[in-house]
DNA sequence: GCCAACGTTGGC
DNA sequence: GCCAACGTTGGC
């Protein structure tokens, strides 16, 4: 089973959204980074658990833990020319955007911050804590993953 | 194909 | 608000 990371703006769509969400699902749409894509086209499948991380927030920090429900499916949003996420250049017949669906599994006790995974040594390689590193959709090992669910449980 | 300019992300 | 890092664009 995979493990992943997906940051997401709370400000936008924050992890009590997905729980208020119906069905406690949503598409994981507007990805616009050919890397990321990648992943959520090509490597995200049913059942892999996702990390659902808040960036841009104070602090930065994982609040939940979701699920793979859907694999990856051409991303509507590319096609509406009046979302945000419109990308003119992409046609249906050979979509370049792709989402997942995922439902929430449950809210962590307390959110993991970023500080706290940066002090933590067994987390210190994971990309998020990487300077730099905009990546938005993340591989994540699975004890790493286990090590944070146990931290933000306690 | 190179690379400067520009836009975006996201922590601080 | 600043700015480092990085991806994309477009002139040549």
């Amino acid at each position: 089973m995979g493990h992943w990371l997906l940051k997401t703006e709370p400000d936008v769509f924050s992890f009590d959204d997905l729980l208020r969400a119906p069905g406690r699902t949503t598409g994981w749409d507007g990805v616009r980074n050919y890397q990321a894509r990648n992943f959520l086209r090509d490597g995200m499948k049913k059942g892999d658990l996702v990390l659902i991380y808040h960036s841009s927030a104070d602090p930065p920090a994982v609040a939940g833990v979701a699920e793979v429900v859907r694999e990856g499916y051409p991303d509507p949003s590319q096609f509406d020319p009046k979302d945000d996420h419109y990308d003119p250049q992409s046609a249906p017949a050979a979509p370049r955007w792709y989402q997942v669906d995922v439902k929430a599994v449950r809210k962590l006790a307390r959110p993991v911050s970023l500080p706290e995974i940066r002090q933590t040594k067994a987390l210190a390689k994971m990309p998020v804590v990487q300077r730099g590193q905009r990546l938005s959709v993340q591989p994540v090992g699975a004890k790493e993953f286990d090590l944070i669910v146990r931290m933000g449980e306690q």
